[in-house]
DNA sequence: GGCCAGGAAAAAG
DNA sequence: CTTTTTCATGGC
């Protein structure tokens, strides 16, 4: 085991493959604060504070269960990042982000804050999170939750302009309405991952690169290799004959890594992102 | 198939 | 202070 649950917290034993700023800056959450004694995050309408304190990492929250879940726990990093390992330039993105780990979000979830991250900056994306979650989800503590589907489906285009969505309002809101209508989440985890992709480009506002991070953090589908800006660069360095086609990279690399590939790719991009 | 508008704000110059 | 970039997509 690679964790202990005590009353009120969880232990994380594994340390050397548990690295909260790492897990949550490289860009697959968007719902979290840095505190004094390390950070909170927050999932759906669960809440952990994360306390790191001299080599020890302890989770607090009442939603143990959730958490164990949601932290990946059940997946053996070490044997990730052997297999990995083989890639040379792999290697270093490896030793740099050797605490990452892929978050087990909710895919509603994934689905509303990928489509506000598109060609956006961080700092927005967190703001207009925020903004939709304190004006339509459930108070609970101190925090509010992301709003269930029901009450996404109140929401006006009014009030993703006024918060300054920008042109995503309308994807938003267009794509809220295909939810349970046209699209079927839930009937997404059985799926293939080329059907469930197809079936999530049927939203407004969600591609290919979209598509591939709600596959990867919303249904843990590790066969996915989203391919942002940040990847096109680093496929550029790592390779001569540079390109700028976003869809050929992903299935260039999906081809190589296969089911690691999204583990591939986390490990890459917040390489970039922090170098 | 390639090009570019649409929105706002962070980041860079 | 002004320009460029920002975890892209849809429509022409």
């Amino acid at each position: 085991m690679n964790y202990i649950e005590y009353d009120d917290y969880i232990e994380v034993l594994d340390t050397k493959n548990f690295n909260i700023k790492q897990t949550l800056e490289c860009g697959q959450v968007f719902r979290f604060k840095v505190q004094d004694f390390g950070y909170t995050v927050y999932s759906l309408n669960h809440k952990a504070d994360i306390y790191c304190q001299n080599n020890t990492i302890k989770i607090f929250t009442k939603d143990k269960k959730y958490f164990i879940n949601y932290f990946d726990f059940c997946t053996n990093y070490d044997k990730i990042k052997s297999s990995l390992s083989v890639y040379h330039y792999l290697k270093p993105a490896i030793e740099f982000g050797s605490g990452i780990r892929i978050l087990r979000s909710n895919p509603l979830e994934m689905v509303i804050e990928f489509i506000i991250s598109q060609n956006n900056n961080i700092p927005r994306i967190k703001t207009i999170i925020e903004k939709i979650c304190e004006a339509y989800g459930e108070k609970i503590e101190d925090f509010y939750a992301f709003p269930t589907l029901e009450k996404l489906k109140s929401i006006p285009l009014e009030f993703f302009k006024s918060i300054k969505c920008g042109y995503r309002d309308k994807y938003l809101f267009e794509t809220i309405a295909m939810l349970n209508s046209e699209v079927f989440l839930d009937d997404l985890y059985d799926m293939s991952t080329e059907d469930a992709r197809k079936e999530l480009m049927k939203l407004k506002g969600v591609g290919r690169k979209v598509a591939d991070c709600i596959l990867l953090f919303g249904y843990h589908k590790t066969d996915v290799f989203p391919t942002d800006t940040w990847i096109v660069q680093a496929y550029n360095k790592i390779n001569k004959n540079c390109s700028n086609d976003a869809i050929k990279i992903s299935n260039y690399f999906t081809k190589i890594f296969g089911e690691l590939s999204g583990y591939a790719q986390q490990y890459l991009f917040y390489q970039m992102r922090e170098n």
